[in-house]
DNA sequence: GAGGTCATTGTGAGCGCTAACAATTCATGG
DNA sequence: CCATGAATTGTTAGCGCTCACAATGACCTC
């Protein structure tokens, strides 16, 4: 770190000073076994001395590999993209891989087009799209690259290679724990319509009831948004009386709209209307009353789609038919059971 | 896109296929003036054709800029610094920078250094740090790289170039609110002491209730968790009747939890006790009541900061003296006001 | 019609690194 | 004491691009 040239030191220069060549710099650094060892402390020195450290556009040129890794997520900061997005990160970097994360406001083919060519101008090696909307799913199929696409977040709909937490599961497992209860039916609050998550929620908790011999109600729809589970929950109250003791809502910010509406309609939860989340967000334990959700682990996530794009990138995996499926987790809390144990009661059917 | 050779074409074969010379084909790719049209239409087709993308590790090399840009964030889903982070990508892009991203678990020299070599075995040109801890900037201030480092999140503490958010003012709106309608005094949950934003909150609120002659109360302290603001709700409610009718809470996700705690401890909000969050997250709206806050606009937090970063890096501007502030907004909810008008109340002194 | 100017295009030399191969050193055994 | 091969080091040629400069040709002007 002595000197301060106006141009950062090259291997060449390296290497004189350490009276080698460039070559066997490159060796050093490379980790390369055949080095004498006092030729590799001595290289090691003359790099500590001045400072080096090497331009990763000429090893990437020499090479042709970046060790760069893309990423496209929805502009959003909700809970469950920006996890995954952190995760991915640390997956990638434990990998010696840098990512590069391009965020789009809203995902079709043309939004997701233009962000896979910024990271292509980027030069990265593959990429991992975080791409919960169904019409991302399609415009990933549609969208060929000459870099291994994997899909994160797209459920079951997957035609591109992809790594998802088990949506189906993860209803089943709200609405199973609900009818467990004693519950004779369940509604749902469903998220958007064009999100495949949310409709494998649908179509788990739809399963779950229909296995349970229960016809399962009209599902009603949000948008993820506090608001939106506000006026479901205003719909849901109205029904409090009629068959309504339990709702399963596809996420934990619905959910907090879903309590505030029933509150304000003197309905209270869990005594009148037993209510599920879904994601399992940090503020959920501290809900009014705390909820019961269901827990996704995005680290998890995050590691086994970053292995699956590697091993596409290394050609070690047929591309096209690899699913990856990871388990969900129930978190039960006040929301369902206001006391120590459940009810007990036998499901019916 | 007709040929799939197993190498990607280079610009050496786009020229041939156009009949004319490499350099012609760089031109037309940089917008170069003196091309002729129809030249430039024929280099044109054979790029479409072959489906043909500037390799850039060699631009990068030849040029030597990689038009990539860092940053560090802390591996965090609260809503700022996601915020943030979405932000400043945009505006990197706008700018036509990639952005490679690292996060940290925790803030040290180790750490932070760890995740500057990182992003400088990457070849950023600069890099932004989402740093908000106050130990971080003390970190970065020490960090020497061969690049600029631009802050963000670090309130007034900055000795490195950064764009802010000013913390005090947001405070002052808050505080002066509360004090207008007609509180006597205003209590303040802080956030970690460690945190430079918190920090510069809690001088604002102190500042203002001494400008009204008001002696301050001992600030509680949270860790930005609603569970933390639970504990100190529940603290806060056996002072009310003692001289507490008013506190302004660090952040949204703690005055969650200080909603909570109160309405356990039957104190009605904002009736005898009114509230005052931080942030405005997209819940904050839709608690119970719905909370006034102070609003940060991120955008624009991302957009000077990235353009701070470029002046740095073109050497615009002289590094060290940078600091830019962005002014925070008042959101009026019923967390405060319970009816359509304010009670109206001059402020003491 | 010679000379000059301008727009347009081509040529050659790197950018800093790695990969392949060539050269050297060194220990060892016959 | 030299041949033999392994260990170690050096040499050369690109990777695909941009930059500086040279070359070409079209078009004027006097």
């Amino acid at each position: 770190m002595t000197h301060s040239p106006l141009r950062p030191p090259t291997m060449a220069d390296v290497a004189r000073l350490a009276g080698v060549s460039h070559q066997t710099v490159s060796r050093v650094l490379g980790d390369h076994p055949n080095v004498r060892d006092e030729t590799r402390a001595k290289v090691q020195r003359a790099i500590e001395e001045m400072g080096y450290r090497r331009n990763s556009s000429a090893r990437a040129l020499a090479t042709r590999r970046t060790r760069t890794l893309g990423v496209v997520a929805s502009n959003t900061t909700l809970y469950g993209p920006a996890s995954t997005l952190f995760a991915l990160e640390e997956a990638a970097r434990a990998e010696g891989y840098l990512v590069s994360t391009v965020s789009v406001r809203k995902l079709t083919v043309e939004t997701l087009s233009e962000a896979l060519d910024h990271l292509s101008d980027g030069g990265v090696e593959g990429v991992i799209a975080i791409a919960p909307q169904r019409s991302a799913v399609e415009a990933l199929a549609e969208l060929r690259r000459p870099f291994p696409v994997v899909a994160v977040g797209t459920g079951s709909a997957s035609t591109v290679p992809s790594a998802n937490v088990d949506q189906h599961l993860g209803a089943r497992l709200a609405t199973g724990h609900l009818l467990a209860a004693g519950h004779r039916t369940v509604w749902h609050l469903a998220g958007p319509e064009d999100w495949q998550e949310a409709a494998d929620r649908v179509a788990g908790w739809r399963a779950t009831l229909e296995e349970a011999g229960v016809e399962p109600p009209m599902p009603l729809r949000g948008d993820w948004s506090p608001l939106s589970g506000y006026r479901a929950g205003q719909e849901l109250a109205g029904w409090v009386g009629r068959g309504l003791t339990a709702v399963f809502v596809a996420n934990d910010q619905m959910a907090l709209g879903v309590l505030r509406a029933l509150r304000e309609a003197g309905v209270r939860t869990p005594q009148d209307v037993a209510v599920v989340g879904y994601d399992d967000i940090p503020e959920s334990e501290f809900f009014a009353p705390p909820l019961t959700t269901v827990r996704q682990d995005f680290s998890t996530v995050g590691q086994r789609s970053i292995a699956l794009l590697l091993d596409l990138i290394e050609g070690r995996t047929p591309s096209g038919t690899a699913q990856i499926a990871i388990e969900p987790q129930l978190v039960v809390r006040a929301s369902t059971y206001p006391y120590a144990s459940p009810p007990g009661t036998a499901p019916p059917g």
